[in-house]
DNA sequence: TAAAAAAGAATGAACATTCATTTTTTTTAA
DNA sequence: TTAAAAAAAATGAATGTTCATTCTTTTTTA
């Protein structure tokens, strides 16, 4: 294993420690010597990857927000009907939240506290670009509500994220019917 | 002024502080200090009213939570045709989210993070039976879709905090047509 | 063998909570 | 009614701990 690879596991680790005791902690909570023995690494050696405790936060989350757009726009089509394009996208998003729920968890977590720069999450609101040409599309042919897009999140994707804290608070578990279900409801919620 | 009423004062200065820092910092960022001075005491007098931390965090909660579900069902008329039932609490809620933002920001925050006992986020979860009630009935009158209180209320309600921590954070903001565009979106996610 | 990477221990600041006093309020007795 | 005494409430200053970060030494790699 050369040195560039151990480098990059070695990083994978502290952003995937990272990650599950932020969930079941918050970040504040979460020390960076036990970031540190969850990663199997001094807590210098953190140090040797990222600036400082805000950075790492900074650059966990950037990371999975990446992977996660990545996965939700990997097999979009700019060129399918809106209504089709809308549910592939849906659908992928939610595959994500719920089979990559560790992941997803985190990314809520950063997006409903004061926990990130706000600089850094402005930065990852733009990774959504191909869903909001979608919708912008679907406004113009009139198959989608003459409404904003932060309307139009607030009401097709952002319930996912509640449906996955549910799941993972055990308070539901979700089926292949409900996903569709809840797929029904986004899609009522934004059609003409 | 009695002795009484001053220490309800004083409480409710801490209660306020409280929902203040924790909003703009989070829950492990806002020390007892802080909260002190914002509230004109000091850091000693918090723990004559609370046990700990923890303690004031919980009991600032299911203050806030039953102002919110007090609020919220306070026109509400168990009587009336589900689909006018509905939109009135809607309404109420929306109210509160927008008009009382702090406190609806606090509540949200609590919501996503682990910051609350959990044995707390149950109980506060009681106060809105009267709105499940209606559900159950909708269901039977078939005038809702036949799907669980989890996604009724992830669809109907959830998406109006993240409407409620756009506007705060300055992404936007929500006028009368908006709130009534977002009613539309609500029931017709959940309609049958 | 030199340079880079990693480690563990050390440092100093921040914090929740407690402690020893002081201030305020209430009670008692003239 | 008043003022002294007792009780309660409030305070500011410790206390001891936790933690992010840095420093010095050791280990690994080139």
């Amino acid at each position: 294993m050369g040195k560039l690879q151990k480098s990059i596991d070695k990083r994978n680790a502290l952003v995937k420690a990272t990650i599950e005791l932020v969930n079941n902690n918050g970040f504040h909570a979460t020390p960076m010597s036990k970031i540190a023995k969850m990663a199997d690494v001094s807590p210098a050696t953190i140090y040797l990857y990222f600036e400082n405790k805000q950075d790492l936060v900074n650059q966990t989350y950037m990371d999975i927000k990446a992977e996660y757009t990545n996965f939700a726009f990997a097999t979009h089509n700019p060129n399918t009907p809106v209504k089709e394009g809308f549910e592939n996208i849906w659908k992928r998003i939610a595959e994500f939240k719920l089979k990559d729920c560790e992941n997803a968890m985190f990314l809520a977590q950063c997006d409903n506290t004061p926990m990130i720069d706000e600089s850094i999450r402005q930065k990852g609101i733009k990774h959504l670009q191909p869903l909001l040409d979608l919708w912008e599309r679907g406004r113009n042919e009139q198959v989608i509500k003459p409404v904003s897009d932060y309307l139009l999140y607030a009401y097709a994707i952002n319930p996912l994220s509640f449906l996955m804290i549910s799941q993972k608070r055990g308070a539901l578990q979700l089926s292949k019917k409900h996903i569709e279900e809840a797929y029904q409801a986004a899609w009522d919620s934004i059609k003409l």
